[in-house]
DNA sequence: GCGCGATAGTTTATGGTTGAACGAATCGTC
DNA sequence: GACGATTCGTTCAACCATAAACTATCGCGC
């Protein structure tokens, strides 16, 4: 595989994942998330704590702190700070922070299924595989 | 595949593009190119004019005058008005902009190419068949 | 305990992005 | 030809993202 190919298939992989997003943006709007907001309610389970979000979603911490604070004030997250380090701030999705995230994923899942779709089971297998082994 | 499963292959692919640019983003950036400067430039001999470059990279047009002003002032492109559309603006490369580009393209490469050597040579050609059926 | 470096999260200031509206040029239709 | 609809690229204003600097807390070594 000849260097520039590499590029190439980031720059056609990175196409790809902006048209579905893009594509669903304004029905994720409609729920009253952002998509980066979408993604960072995402993590909040496994990921409760805003350096942690920050790691794991590869965002600057400023933005996570910026999305955080949108998405308590929308009343999707509450906060609290976390007694046996005052320093961090234990994240909580709220009953209606998890139907939006719920609701948004599945919109995602959908636009981008519906790409998968071109492909076989077996290839989507296969891909999903793939990607497992580079992330 | 369940549903639930398209929005986190769309993620954990999304991280790991964001990883990759991110790792290359300073030395991108020390031959005089942001990294969607880079991006566009490297469309411009397929898609000379503004609003193919805005709908190829899936990039609002105001975001493409931005960028394409910023290279121009680079001296990595030159732009004339399109004589048979007065409209139109042709963008060429200049010499500059080609080495940069190539540069640019190298330095991505060889970031994306690091994991994709965590496949084997086979399995890179089966992501790459796989993603230009979804693109 | 006390300092000191490291870490959590925020604030601030700057710069990038982008929807809406615009002027200019073209095209199709009458 | 002339007019309305469309397209090209830009400008403007509002918004978002983020690097740098900051406060508060922790934990380690002495």
């Amino acid at each position: 595989m000849a260097k520039i190919d590499a590029a190439k298939m980031w720059s056609l992989n990175y196409r790809l994942l902006t048209s579905v997003i893009t594509s669903v943006a304004p029905a994720i709007a409609k729920l009253g998330l952002e998509t980066k907001e979408l993604f960072v309610l995402a993590e909040i389970d496994e990921h409760p704590h805003p350096a942690e979000l920050s790691a794991v979603l590869c965002m600057p911490k400023p933005t996570v702190t910026v999305n955080v604070k949108r998405l308590e004030a929308a009343g999707f997250v509450r906060r609290e700070i976390d007694a046996a380090d005052l320093r961090r701030h234990r994240l909580m999705m709220t009953a209606a922070g998890r139907k939006a995230m719920t609701r948004g994923l599945a919109l995602l899942s959908e636009a981008y299924g519906e790409r998968l779709r071109r492909l076989t089971a077996g290839q989507q297998g296969d891909l999903r595989a793939l990607l497992e082994k580079l992330a």
